[in-house]
DNA sequence: CTTATTTGATTACAGGTGTAATCTTTAACT
DNA sequence: AGTTAAAGATTACACCTGTAATCAAATAAG
């Protein structure tokens, strides 16, 4: 699948929050932040249908477009190459980053903290006799 | 500064390095990895500083380049920005993605949780007396 | 049935991007 | 001093992007 492009990537995040949704739904829901002209998100759908990351089916003249990628496979594309780009692969730094800036507070520490529990349960199996 | 592309970025990423530096250092460093025509690389350095990315100072017929921005600062808004984009700004789903997808090593949880002592440690004051 | 309207398809068009080749200036060599 | 070589500046060019307008087909309205 082709790279998506950032206004593509708004119209395919609404189409994410429910579908399969007509033009007119992806409009919809679009302007209730941005404000583009309707043919504009008529062509960012052509495109992303070039690119295959949506689909649509008939139904009469109007289609019902569906994503053809989950948002969590793309996310976590997109989460793992930026990483690999700026932190060498590294997750923490990036952590370290939002710490450091006061980007988090004390419930995403206490999240961080229970994916951090998570994980040893899931892995101590591994580390019984160590 | 204007957006900075991805051929750029990595023009840039080297010259972060190590700088000043001059085209054809900047050259051999990408060559390591990259099989760019030193052409090419003369064009994505004019192109950083048209952006202001980048600037130089003349030393005889040859350019000395330096950062104008520094890693930190780029590599912090990309986070955010892709934060903002996929996690609604939060920092802990993707994480979660990380730890999900067995991305995490026995040490990254050890810095995870540094990181997170530190935290802690800076913002206890805040909890006194809760 | 003819016409107006709706919807998707095609076309537009300026500016960015990847990837160089050519031009120009200046320094080095003969 | 004249010629060559090296470095940056300018130009090239196809494809992508953002942002629509126009075209064409199909449906709805009269």
């Amino acid at each position: 699948m082709k790279e998506v492009s950032q206004t593509e990537f708004e119209v395919l995040d609404v189409l994410w929050q429910q579908y399969p949704a007509s033009a007119n739904d992806i409009i919809e829901r679009l302007n209730q932040q941005k404000e583009w002209h309707e043919k504009t998100v008529k062509t960012l759908l052509n495109r992303l249908v070039k690119k295959h990351a949506i689909s649509f089916e008939k139904q009469q003249r109007r289609y019902l477009y569906t994503p053809l990628i989950a948002r969590d496979e793309y996310v976590e594309s997109q989460s793992q190459s930026l990483v690999e780009r700026l932190f060498k692969g590294k997750l923490s730094p990036l952590v370290a980053g939002f710490a450091k800036n006061k980007d988090l507070d004390k419930d995403d520490i206490a999240e961080l903290k229970n994916i951090i529990a998570s994980w040893e349960q899931e892995n101590e199996a591994e580390n019984k006799g160590n």
